[in-house]
DNA sequence: ATGTATGCAAAACATTTGCACCTGG
DNA sequence: CCAGGTGCAAATGTTTTGCATACAT
């Protein structure tokens, strides 16, 4: 809960949408979550916000490294906790539920093929979009 | 420039509008476009057509298999012509071209992992977002 | 003819911004 | 106290939709 260290130390104010935002991310069991996600998440659990507020709060951290941000297929961007090693994604196209996985080998070959094109990563982003075999999938009960 | 036989195909009825959006995505230099993008290019060539034609056309195109729709971190779709196999992006970050590349080996071992958690591809998308090495790039000159 | 396509304007979304008020340090 | 944060409403940028007209077959 003492989300307080890791808040100041981006220089940014510890207040309480900011700290109700990281405990959202820390306790909800969905890790994947859009802007709206988390303001249907603090208003049903009483919190009076705006949605700019989290739109910002989401901006600021993601700019100080807490969060990620994906772009999916769905059109709206979806954050992460950056607490974690880097790792990818798949996303099972029955329910949506993201399985996240990494595997050195691609990471290697990525490097590798960037730099035969004359490039230097700073960044990517791999999602892979699937069928789960076992169906239906029971990724989110 | 016969375009007519891959547009009947798709039961689409073959007019101006569509002619032109697949003919621009055959004869660009840019062959990574948005709707803006190609809104421009026919105005500019004096067709006269609304932006929300080209939306419409773009998504048909998509859904009939005739272009691909990718989301890359610019909150704009981007859709290329589907007619070439697959290939995975490099974005450069200095300029926003999109080189083009095709690894097999980490194709296997995408295959490989979304096994390993129980799930067959039905697609992917990898992007890399690199500084090129020269600088300035000279991709768009 | 007649069912589709189109252009325009308005709507629908996701996200950002301006501004007066509030609050953490 | 006061710089920075917040809520609200209005603005933005992208994409979609309703509708009357125009076009392909």
């Amino acid at each position: 809960m003492e989300d307080h260290e890791g808040l100041k130390k981006t220089g940014l104010k510890v207040t309480l949408p900011r700290l109700k935002v990281l405990s959202i991310f820390e306790n909800s069991k969905e890790k994947h979550l859009t802007a709206e996600d988390i303001y249907k998440e603090m208003l049903g659990g009483g919190d009076e916000v705006g949605l700019a507020t989290i739109y910002r709060v989401l901006t600021q951290f993601e700019q100080a490294g807490l969060l990620i941000r994906h772009h999916f297929e769905s059109g709206k961007a979806v954050f992460e906790l950056h607490d974690k090693a880097h790792h990818d994604h798949i996303v099972c196209l029955q329910c949506g539920h993201v399985t996240e996985f990494v595997n050195e080998e691609i990471e290697k070959l990525q490097t590798k093929v960037a730099e035969e094109h004359g490039f230097r990563i700073i960044e990517h982003s791999l999602i892979i979009y699937a069928d789960s075999i076992k169906k239906p999938c029971n990724h989110k009960k």
